[in-house]
DNA sequence: TTGCTCCTCACGTCACGTGAGGTGGC
DNA sequence: TTGCTCCTCACGTCACGTGAGGTGGC
């Protein structure tokens, strides 16, 4: 007969753990010897490993008795169910090997090469150095969010700034970060944007279709929104855009994308 | 600027991880906004992104910031480090899942075919039920824990039946079980085992050897004895047999074996 | 006014780890 | 006597989870 000591080598797990088990009802009590000292035969070690086998694959110690102990009609569909959570969990070590690969040639941090680009255009179009610290962080959030995204939208946005109307638009709406929410001059720039986004709609209707049937691109492009035009006086900028806009309008949806001059 | 809610959910952690890493000053405290709430830029989300990767990847929070802030020379070595309990990590996670099919096909508390065939040549013999019970669970113990190396074994044992001088012993040590320790047959029988053994040594010397190389199969063989030859008078015959024995010889050293008839 | 998000304590949880103090065979 | 293994409380730990009670903008 196996002493705990024995029992819990064999096993692989500690005494501690096997009188835990015992406490919690996990694993039944064995026979004590005359000292009181508990004795586990190859059952209990067959018991037990199963316990781990399950413990291991991550079920929690309070359901292991219930499949253990379940129909032999449900046991296959426990045991898979059991098994694909296993398998999540190899593609998720999978994944953070990646990103623990990433981190270690440093470049988890990495900006996109187009954001270089960018910003010196936006400095040629005279933008200030905060703003561009703004830009900057936005694009890493993007990049950061949605790496495989981040390409194309950069391209979109070199695009559009070749556009004057859209390039004056996208500086003022920068600056509006400083102004006074009530500032009246918002009315005419909410209007202006509303108009030139209305312009564009033939243009980048279909572009912002594509758009909306990614779910995952409309959150970033809320979240973007947020980041970059939180100031009080941006907030106001955007409800008077809502306002203006038709309300049913597919582009209405991502108005603070027109308004920030996304679109 | 990211809101906690958003901070957390882009991270991929829940707002509590991200108070809590603030609290034991994992993740620097982001400056406030005038109503004393959290706000965070991308900067923040790379570091928690990085303090998550290595927190997936099993680091312990106390240890990260360490690795995080280390010198670039000790960098390549830590993240190596990191890297090789992950894959460790996998490996066992490859093991797991095996077992948990092995559990799935009912097949984790089998039998070797071999143990039937031993278990009627033992009743043959004259072995009573609670005689055989031990032996059938030894080697329920013995093959669950070196699944490799039971059927090896068990083809020796059956060898070793067709000497009929060993089976004689074999059976009377059996017996021993429910005799007295002072019991003063049992210096008689302890001599006879010795005679058995030393006059097989050379024929068996060269097992006993290769067996001793094995440092697994030592401690099977130390389990086994305890585990068949557990009783008061089981001890005080090992007792005897290790005291009639030479002491440096090499099969001194499994002396339990020789006397269990393992041998 | 209601609902929502944020805030700070602070106790709860899960699966054990780790002494604290005592016992019995060698 | 010393060392070893076993025993039973019972508090500690790690990484958060989960209310408890309160605040401020919509």
């Amino acid at each position: 007969m196996l002493t705990i000591a024995e029992f819990a080598r064999y096993a692989g797990v500690s005494v501690r753990t096997v009188r835990h088990y015992h406490q919690i009802g996990l694993l039944p009590e064995p026979p004590r010897d005359e000292l009181g000292h508990r004795r586990y035969d190859a059952r209990a070690l067959i018991e037990l490993r199963r316990i781990r086998t399950l413990a291991d694959a991550g079920v929690p110690l309070n359901r292991i008795t219930a499949i253990l102990t379940s129909d032999a009609q449900d046991w296959p569909a426990l045991l898979a169910e059991v098994d694909a959570e296993l398998r999540r969990h190899q593609a998720e070590l999978r994944r953070t090997r990646q990103r623990l690969h990433a981190l270690r040639a440093g470049r988890d941090a990495e900006l996109p090469d187009g954001v270089v680009t960018l910003m010196a255009r936006l400095r040629a179009l005279g933008c200030d150095q905060s703003q561009l610290d703004v830009e900057r962080e936005v694009w890493l959030l993007t990049h950061l969010l949605y790496p495989d995204l981040t390409e194309a939208w950069l391209e979109q946005q070199l695009r559009l700034l070749d556009d004057p109307q859209y390039t004056a638009l996208y500086l003022e709406v920068l600056r509006v970060r400083d102004w006074d929410p009530a500032d009246p001059r918002l009315v005419d720039l909410a209007a202006r944007n509303v108009d030139w986004t209305l312009s564009h709609a033939e243009e980048y209707g279909q572009w912002v279709e594509e758009w909306e049937r990614n779910p995952r691109a409309v959150e970033l492009l809320e979240a973007h929104t947020r980041y970059r035009y939180g100031s009080p006086a941006h907030r106001r900028l955007q409800t008077l855009i809502q306002q203006m806009m038709p309300s049913q309008s597919t582009i209405a949806a991502t108005q603070p994308a027109s308004s920030s001059g996304m679109l």
